[in-house]
DNA sequence: TCGATGCATTGACACCTGTCAATAGGAGGC
DNA sequence: GCCTCCTATTGACAGGTGTCAATGCATCGA
């Protein structure tokens, strides 16, 4: 719950995106880039946005990630809710169905923070 | 234990960094990768490395990083160690003090991972 | 309305992680 | 040798995390 908020936060106050390169952060900077990163520290969450990444349509559906993942759906269901938490995907509820997307800018954000600078 | 083997493997076998963006991960692959965003998914490894960056010569020793970041001595040589299992950061002693530096070529493993394809 | 389907949430479990106090290890100075 | 300083390791603790079975919720078709 908290990390919902923290989410949102994050995402409304980044004016693009300190970076890790250019000058000491402070903890509020860290702390929000670190949020970030930590949704891309799992193997399977990874795998999540490089199957979205993938897709012909720039869409996939909850169900169509189970098999590939090989995980149960309630986890799947888990991992995506991290990501969408983190902005870095977006789901969009079509009838039964729920399609996910990648979110390019905030992944390009987070690569920029790792960009050197000067 | 086995996250230091593992962080070794990865930084010996890893050809420039699969892309997340580009086809769809393995599971391998995407243990790799995880691993290595997984080290800048802390707000305090992250000042770790911003710290190193702005360092006037490159170089911090530990006893340096203590006071700026707030956290026990034994906390912050932690932290290091995993930058360093990583291969983030490597360590070197000069008499009674420990210099870390920034390995900025694995960091920029990491953003291309994170780079858009085609 | 009822049943079926797709997704999200809950509860429970084992495991991992960040933190510090205490301690150990290593290097230099006396 | 001994003491002091800097760093790493250990042990312990609270809190977080990934996983699945079970359940709830919403939507669609009959």
């Amino acid at each position: 719950m908290a990390k919902r908020v923290a989410a949102i936060v994050a995402r409304a106050t980044d004016q693009c995106c300190p970076s890790v390169l250019a000058s000491p952060l402070d903890a509020t900077q860290a702390g929000q880039l670190a949020s970030g990163f930590n949704a891309l520290a799992d193997p399977v969450r990874l795998r999540v946005l490089s199957i979205l990444a993938s897709a012909p349509q720039g869409e996939v559906c909850v169900c169509d990630f189970v098999k590939p993942l090989g995980k149960s759906q309630p986890t799947v269901s888990h991992h995506l809710k991290i990501l969408s938490d983190a902005g870095l995907v977006h789901g969009d509820r079509r009838g039964k169905w729920v399609w996910y997307s990648l979110d390019r800018e905030r992944l390009a954000d987070l690569r920029t923070a790792l960009q050197p600078v000067g």
